[in-house]
RNA sequence: GUGGAUAUAGCUCAACUUGGUAGAGCACCAGAUUGUGGUUCUGGCUGUUGCGGGUUCAAAUCCCGUUAUCCACCCCA
């Protein structure tokens, strides 16, 4: 309750049983990546704060008011708040030949100074690719088939795709004309946020959700109208190699991703398990200049709370995770039977049976505490087993109990708790 | 950054309206059972009522401030 046992607002610890669900998660989102070609790669949690203003744009929220920025030794750093362009400063820093193609994943924790509400922390986790081939609408589906694969992976089949298109880079200032100049007669109609945005930010007036605005936004061309038939092409492309792989997806003209970055293919994927923060996962191609360099890829990240949020939702999460191994509790009567238990667990262990102590006590409290741990099995000795060389072996959901010799006890074990030699 | 709700034992909550020095269930510890847990019975422990200030003879209760949590806006994962 006090602010000294409590973490940083927005910031939580991730403890048993919870945390064995997240293990899972990252178990299975490693095994899919690989499956597709991709290679872990850790960044640094920290980074120079222009690796971020640079590639995600002044004037976008995560830059203006969410990055935690300090400065160390004249620096100006900052806590990453997304994966994409810490991946990308790593790119700029190798040669043509180790970028092209490359295909990298990372699983971690991002920092966004927000205020916090369902969904949402101000430190959380995602899990996240990038894919630096040739820009080509096969690889965006793949990648986007890849990360509905993922979801699938973890019991989440049932999100719902939104896809859309920023055009080429080139292109996107004409874009926002073009809005522009659609919205100029209806201006005064608009709600004072959108009347700001259309200089600022055109593109959000899109996903305004005022209802006037909403309305007013239905009568406008859709914004590809405004673009190259290359744009256009681009995006019919990705569609059709979705179609063909399956992956169900719905075209959304209003769809906004803000970062600068983004060209071509962007998408968002929800689920309608979650509160007001729908959104789950998001991607999309991108092309940035860093380090001298340009750098084109497309990339996704999911939201892990959201995902586990999905799951507990759902009441799938407790499916999810496999119980620990069976535990065995040794009871000792005495400092001597306590001094041979804890090398007694050493061997157990090397026979991989995993097995845990009470450091004293007597029999009734030292028995209470193995079923508390949930064991599977008590091992007692006291001054008569050690005085004979044997022990007793009690199996704690039946209640029966065998005494044995020690030097069967191990594979004893072995046997009834299945551990693999 | 803006708005609403909330903060009492390890946990879930009661007492607040109408001020009179805090209570239940669960959990925990012990005994019944002197070498046997999980059920039962009996007993026991647990609190600067988030924090700071004010009003009052008296504050968990009323007032102000502050911090945190939950929810929503903005935006996103």
């Amino acid at each position: 309750m006090s602010s000294a046992n409590q973490p940083v607002q927005g910031m939580s610890d991730i403890a048993a049983p919870e945390v064995r669900l997240w293990q899972r998660l990252e178990r299975l989102a490693r095994e899919t990546l690989e499956l597709y070609g991709f290679e872990e790669l850790r960044t640094p949690v920290v980074e120079f704060e222009a690796v971020f203003t640079r590639s995600l744009g002044e004037t976008t929220d995560v830059v203006q008011k969410e990055m935690y920025v300090f400065e160390k030794g004249g620096r100006r750093l900052c806590l990453r708040p997304e994966g994409t362009a810490g991946v990308m400063r790593h790119a700029a820093g190798l040669g043509a030949q180790e970028t092209d193609g490359a295909r990298w994943y990372y699983v971690g924790p991002m920092f966004r100074s927000e205020r916090p509400q369902a969904g949402r922390k101000r430190q959380f986790h995602q899990c996240g690719v990038e894919c630096l081939e040739p820009p080509s609408p096969r690889v965006d589906a793949e990648i986007l088939a890849l990360q509905v694969d993922l979801l699938r992976a973890w019991g989440l089949g049932d999100c719902e795709v939104r896809l859309n298109t920023r055009g080429e880079i080139g292109g996107q200032a004409d874009v926002a004309a073009g809005l522009r100049a659609a919205l100029a007669a209806r201006e005064a109609d608009l709600c004072e946020d959108c009347r700001r945005r259309i200089s600022e930010n055109v593109l959000r007036v899109l996903d305004c959700k005022n209802a006037a605005c909403q309305a007013i936004v239905a009568t406008l061309p859709p914004s590809t109208d405004f673009m190259g038939a290359a744009s256009r092409d681009y995006l019919a492309q990705t569609a059709a190699h979705l179609d063909a792989l399956g992956v169900k997806y719905r075209i959304d003209p209003l769809l906004v991703r803000g970062l600068d970055y983004y060209e071509h293919t962007v998408w968002e994927i929800a689920s309608t398990a979650l509160g007001a923060q729908n959104a789950v996962a998001g991607g999309g191609r991108y092309r940035m200049q860093i380090g001298g360099r340009e750098l084109v890829g497309v990339g996704f990240a999911i939201g892990l709370e959201r995902v586990v949020g999905v799951l507990q939702a759902l009441g799938r999460d407790k499916d999810m995770v496999a119980p620990p191994p069976p535990l065995v509790w040794l009871v000792g009567l005495g400092d001597a039977a306590l001094d041979r238990n804890l090398a007694l667990m050493q061997e157990l262990r090397a026979a991989k049976i995993a097995c845990r102590m009470a450091t004293g006590g007597s029999m009734k409290s030292q028995m209470r505490a193995a079923n508390k741990s949930g064991a599977a099995f008590a091992v007692i000795r006291g001054d008569d087993e050690l005085a004979q060389g044997v022990a007793a072996l009690k199996d704690m959901a039946s209640g029966e109990q065998v005494t044995l010799p020690l030097d069967r006890l191990a594979s004893e074990l072995a046997a009834r708790t299945g551990a693999k030699r």
